[in-house]
RNA sequence: GGCUCUUUGGCCGAGUGGUUAGGCGUCGGUCUGCAAAACCGAGCACGGCGGUUCAAAUCCGCCAAGAGCCUCCA
């Protein structure tokens, strides 16, 4: 057992060790919800539910918190000061809560769609305006922060004297001066590169709370600093997210942890990487996104067809979580004939025969390479291999090319059920749903009917029976051990 | 411009200083009444230029192309 991550706080695979004997605790940041959930966000939520998965695997006590931003995520730095959340209810007319909860349980829709776990705990940032508040208080106490006009910003400069400002993303503070200049005004701050702990609102603003410093909202930052350590303590195991909030999301939670506690909070930091779409990243404001919905139905132009979840799952595991997928439909399409390649080998376990008593096959090997890959990085390339390794072997044994023992069965079906249903979070409920279901006997009929054509070589209905059938979208494979049948 | 990173065969995608990744696609074959599937076989690589080394796709340098971040972002 010895689980590699890569940390980038430190840029090196660093073995894991968890705080506590048996229990790890992990905080992701998850999604703002104002909008459909595209891609993108299947790709964080699926990269640490696998690592949420094998750590409970490897035996440990998961707490995985992972947030909703529900309030305080400004559009941008500016004076006016926009909640991305209040901006949609304005223009649809409606409470923001009511476009926080319908786009939030669309989202939990389409996880579990996706076959996503539900983390331990799902705090939402609006549950957390005291903790919030008295953190900010603790902050300017400390003399980290101060107050400009009824909103409370850190000090990045004072921190950058004692701390080191830019520890995570590689930044130093000159450089992050001379490209900030440019583009922004910010009256309020002492330093452009201060950011709000908590914003005064101005009068229109319907989300609001009272703080010492007049009705507010909290800062961005400041709400995963604060619900992380309300759940998880002053310092956790691994804080996640996307690569793309490495700068400033999660450097600045960085400060505020050194300021509180003197520790950075999480000990690993985890990113995944980027979606992109034409090579550039997708993104619900650079309009370039492919939702969820539109990948499950295909009503998107940019789409050839429909995909179902779990093969947008195999596109997301296929490749390694830091490195960037380009969406493609050859790929998806690709993916989708892999990963039923796979489940057909899996169904095809309960076929296989005991031909031997002793055989050389090693399949321990098989298992012990896909752990590896997994305690590399998670390493899921890789484990896919293996299970194609292990999809050849169910298939030689098919056509009696190999000769299995039952053990070798029962670790090749160990091996599918460990890595592809359970480490990878494929579900397989197709098999069940068609072929257990009256549509599924219905199917098996006419094949009968079928067979018994062929049996008299009446080619003309045997092919005729067929040729529907494949219109249809089903697939019909005539085996030694009789006709198989798959819709594709 | 600054920071971080990427560049592998038609496509996707792993990887280690010296040994076949894997998959999709293509071509040929076996099986089949014909197909499909499966199986067997074939072909196709490490961005460019230098350096270190007995040996580099793997380490170092330079160059080129691309991405992310420096505004909100998974």
């Amino acid at each position: 057992m010895s689980l590699f991550i890569y940390n980038t706080l430190t840029k090196k695979k660093e073995l894991f060790i968890p705080l506590l004997l048996k229990r790890v605790g992990i905080y992701v940041c998850g999604p703002t919800v104002y909008g459909d959930s595209h891609l993108g966000h299947a790709r964080s939520a699926i990269a640490f539910d696998t690592l949420f998965r094998y750590l409970m695997y490897l035996g440990y006590k998961v707490r995985y918190v992972r947030n909703v931003t529900d309030v305080g995520h400004l559009m941008n730095d500016s004076d006016l000061e926009k909640d991305k959340i209040v901006e949609k209810a304005r223009l649809e007319s409606i409470e923001p809560m009511e476009v926080v909860q319908y786009y939030l349980n669309r989202y939990h829709e389409i996880m579990n769609e996706l076959n996503v776990l539900p983390p331990s705990i799902e705090p939402h940032a609006s549950g957390h305006i005291i903790e919030q508040i008295l953190l900010s208080k603790e902050i300017l106490d400390k003399g980290y922060a101060y107050e400009s006009n009824g909103s409370i910003y850190f000090d990045v400069e004072k921190y950058n004297k004692k701390y080191s400002y830019g520890k995570l993303s590689g930044q130093n503070i000159s450089d992050l001066l001379k490209s900030i200049q440019k583009s922004n005004v910010q009256k309020e701050k002492r330093n452009i590169i201060d950011f709000a702990l908590w914003k005064k609102a101005s009068q229109n603003h319907i989300m609001r709370w009272k703080s010492p410093w007049g009705e507010g909202f909290p800062g961005w930052h400041l709400e995963c600093t604060t619900m992380s350590k309300k759940y998880l303590g002053d310092i956790f195991d691994i804080h996640g997210g996307g690569m793309d909030l490495i700068f400033p999301h999660h450097e600045c939670e960085i400060a505020q942890n050194l300021v509180l506690t003197g520790h950075e909070g999480a000990k690993y930091w985890m990113h995944n990487n980027m979606i992109t779409i034409n090579g550039k990243k997708m993104g619900k404001s650079f309009g370039n996104f492919i939702s969820l919905e539109h990948l499950f139905n295909g009503s998107h132009p940019l789409l050839t067809k429909s995909y179902t979840p779990m093969t947008i799952r195999f596109f997301i595991v296929r490749s390694h979580y830091r490195s960037v997928i380009d969406f493609s439909n050859r790929d998806l399409e690709s993916s989708e004939k892999e990963l039923s390649r796979l489940l057909e080998a899996s169904n095809n376990i309960k076929k296989l025969k005991v031909k031997t008593e002793n055989s050389k096959m090693n399949i321990e090997n098989l298992r012990n390479k896909a752990i590896e890959a997994m305690d590399d990085d998670l390493n899921t390339p890789v484990v896919i291999s293996c299970l194609f390794d292990a999809a050849k072997l169910i298939n030689l044994a098919l056509i009696e090319q190999i000769k299995l023992t039952s053990e070798n069965i029962q670790q090749l079906n160990d091996l599918f059920q460990l890595f592809l249903f359970n480490l990878l979070g494929i579900k397989d409920d197709f098999y069940k749903k068609n072929f257990l279901s009256p549509f599924g006997g219905a199917i098996d009929l006419l094949l009968q009917i079928r067979m018994q054509a062929k049996q008299r070589k009446d080619w003309i209905t045997s092919d005729f029976i067929r040729y529907k059938l494949i219109e249809l979208g089903f697939e019909i494979r005539d085996t030694k051990n009789g006709v198989e049948w798959e819709l594709k």
